[in-house]
DNA sequence: TTCTGTATTTTGGAATACCAAATATTATAA
DNA sequence: TTATAATATTTGGTATTCCAAAATACAGAA
């Protein structure tokens, strides 16, 4: 071994990310396509449509739709039809308590796990979720409560949880987003988010697990109002 | 509508399970391979290999390799050159830890929302674990116990659960497999299994959480042992 | 012998073509 | 007009082919 210790630095560095392929690109433009609703959930998929949208053969986005298939975003018929997911509330409240298990999980992790560094930097997103609902309006605000959560999970130090956890969250991007917007959900969501910070500054892994879990539960009675609401309005055309 | 009613119940009932596809069939075939350990963790698998050894073309074959990625048993290295995945101890814990929550969370779940038979047929499958070491062999067992799992994550009622519990399942596959043929590791195994299967008969969320957590607690240390047993037998060479 | 630059081979990514199943459309009969 | 049969079209699955990147083998120079 005779090249010297910045080599391998480097060489680690540059590769670190696998290379992208069409597919994965193709999953990244349609994922945010579907998070935001410019896809409307239901709504069926062509193939040759979308391939020829993306200026892509239909290869590369078969392979974009299966990994979105896996994240829950598009979901196959029983003729192997593939359609954006329109999960019934039940099926998104199913969704609520597995978030809310890996999130518990992971508070509890953390608190063994984190360092100090990743304890402040959970601190500083919180604050600065109410500064870019002033500043950055609603989306970016949301955008932080998102990176929020995943910084609790990325400080538990378990790979696969974050994982995990990053799937059942392209899930619930959607309905979350929906939620977020009523005025009514975020007093709670502060409050609560300022326990979860001060359990894992304490390291107290019963308080964080706790914290977590009653977040999530508050989140379901957020969601199942907005999309009620949502129905509701829909009647009135 | 005139079609009489059976005729959609028909129709259901036949296409209820999405037609296998070429790929579907090839990674379950692979799954196979892999868990049974045909397929050596680490080995580097070539495409073309593996399409003309099934038969298949390299399209269905890649979406096969792409579902095993997803569970785990592949892993794609920095060059998109697929690999048998070899993951380490700490790996192996980090999942284990994630099996946990999702069991524990689905035993709390069954207690509120399990049918009076899935329970009486956890029970079932319980006893027919050990009839199974006596008669049918340790692999026949061994299937038993992960059915045993598999039912009282069916009887919690979420689908997604028990969907994610099956991708880590399918990754632990091996490393439980060989745990389990560890004599030390049955005797344990048992007592927990009747501690679980009574908190779940009383309907006692927070036992069956508990006992669920600790047999996958001791679930670690086995495997631990198995793995560090292997790994000084292969010293010897 | 060891290192480096070059040629060869291997490998996965992507495009294209074709097929069978599913769907939509049209025609026909009651 | 409505229901059914026949036809045409659409759609996803699969095989084949080509290509660029990567790994390997090799040759020459230090």
């Amino acid at each position: 071994m005779s090249e010297s210790a910045w080599t391998n630095e480097l060489r680690e560095f540059v590769e670190l990310k696998p290379r992208q392929s069409l597919a994965m690109e193709a999953a990244d433009n349609l994922r945010e396509f579907i998070m935001l609703g410019r896809l409307a959930p239901g709504m069926s998929v062509r193939e040759r449509d979308l391939a020829e949208a993306f200026g892509i053969s239909r290869t590369p986005l078969k392979e974009a739709l299966r990994i979105l298939e896996t994240e829950g975003l598009i979901v196959y018929g029983p003729t192997r039809r593939p359609r954006v997911a329109d999960p019934s509330l039940d099926e998104i409240n199913d969704w609520l308590r597995v978030q809310g298990a890996l999130e518990a999980l992971a508070g509890e992790l953390a608190c063994a796990e984190a360092t100090d560094a990743q304890l402040a930097k959970i601190e500083e997103i919180n604050t600065s979720i109410k500064e870019a609902r002033d500043t950055d309006g609603q989306l970016e605000a949301f955008r932080m409560d998102m990176r929020f959560h995943e910084a609790i999970v990325a400080a538990s130090g378990n790979e696969a949880l974050a994982e995990t956890h990053a799937t059942y969250n392209a899930r619930l991007w959607r309905v979350r987003f929906l939620s977020s917007q009523r005025i009514a959900s975020r007093d709670a969501t502060r409050s609560e988010h300022l326990d979860i910070v001060e359990a894992l500054k304490a390291r107290d892994a019963a308080a964080a697990r706790k914290a977590l879990k009653s977040h999530l539960r508050t989140a379901e009675t957020n969601i199942a109002a907005a999309i009620t609401e949502i129905e509701t309005a829909k009647e009135a055309d």
